[in-house]
DNA sequence: TCAATTGGCATACAACATGTATGCGAAAAG
DNA sequence: CTTTTCGCATACATGTTGTATGCCAATTGA
């Protein structure tokens, strides 16, 4: 059993990391932190955080994990809530993911600093979650002849490579509803061009 | 007449300046790139540096907007050297951006560090160049009949982006030669989602 | 229960980086 | 030829990251 008194505050000391650098990295940018202040406003120091996560980047790679992993839960709830075809839940879902990066926290943090600092995102383990439903959706339409015969992890590759900058664009649009409804007719459009039979 | 030999003088620390902040950002990223090495370079300090820049981030828009006008140079050339179809000259010219996009400096100074510092990419001036090429061919093509009607702008903002951050897949790829081929394909495919009538 | 030890976190220190204020010297102006 | 301008160097102030060290509570073993 164990796990003990120790680790169980250590649990609690990185959460605490978590939250705070989730708060300062999104409202300053990952830059502009201070791991001093950033600390400090959980009653820490920089000792707990270069202990716990060896280095600033360490600690946005755990920030971009937690925030990467309720992408795609939500992600995943949003292709299974409609109980559509399986090309409706791939749709529901790149349309989820467009959603989700219109959330300034999200965008700052995973769309602008994550790749800067942390590199190519196809490459986070995290990333790889939402690229691998995407991929194995598109592998399974194809199998079934729904699809035309592409190469699942360029054309999984492609589609979120478009819906995240198509957020991007949105965010920093004046009308973003309008907008919103305008990328998701035009990525619909464009996601059909993989179908073997134009709907409608 | 003027412009004079102090103008002239001035002109070229500018162009000193960028070009060793080029390399400097392409091979140390832009946070790890020292300025007073950068300066030192090419015989300067960082007197020269913030007279003639502000500060640090307006040297990197300066070297952002020349690898931009570059890059639309580079894919208008690409799009006009077939005499092709208009849909034709569009597809090369995404194609052309893929390939730009494979350049180890155009990532790390246009696709990472560039979005994480200055901010969305399609407020730049220099890449409202290409969405607006893009766009503009849209708009022509929707005018004509040959695409679907949508958002001439929404529609530039996906491809560009699915071209984009499909290059930094391919960039990271054991096969880039394979994977850009299959990348091309897919995009040709998601693109022709948009035309009225299938081709072929 | 008590001594030994581990280890999570705080403290102190060293190396740098950016941005600003000031000064010099050559080009331009008159 | 004097005066002014201004491009750039120099010097300084402030803040940041990362490391080395120390302390004290929690664990371990008898």
């Amino acid at each position: 059993m164990a796990s003990g008194k120790r680790a169980e505050m250590m649990e609690q000391t990185r959460a605490k990391l978590i939250a705070a650098a989730r708060k300062a990295f999104a409202e300053q940018g990952y830059a502009a932190a201070s791991m001093d202040e950033l600390t400090a406003s959980v009653g820490l120091t920089r000792g707990a955080l270069y202990h716990n996560f060896g280095d600033k980047k360490g600690l946005l790679q755990a920030v971009v994990n937690q925030i990467d992993g309720e992408i795609a839960a939500e992600a995943r709830e949003a292709a299974g809530r409609l109980g559509g075809s399986e090309w409706e839940s791939l749709m529901a879902e790149g349309i989820a993911y467009i959603e989700m990066a219109l959330k300034p926290e999200v965008q700052r943090i995973v769309l602008l600093d994550g790749p800067a600092v942390l590199g190519d995102p196809s490459q986070w383990p995290s990333q790889n979650i939402c690229l691998q439903a995407t991929k194995q959706a598109l592998e399974w339409l194809i199998a079934e002849g729904l699809v035309k015969p592409v190469d699942a992890e360029a054309a999984a590759r492609l589609l979120n490579g478009a819906a995240f900058n198509a957020a991007l664009w949105i965010a920093a649009s004046k009308d973003p509803q309008a907008d919103l409804k305008k990328v998701i007719e035009a990525f619909k459009l464009l996601a059909e061009g993989l179908l073997v039979t134009s709907p409608a």
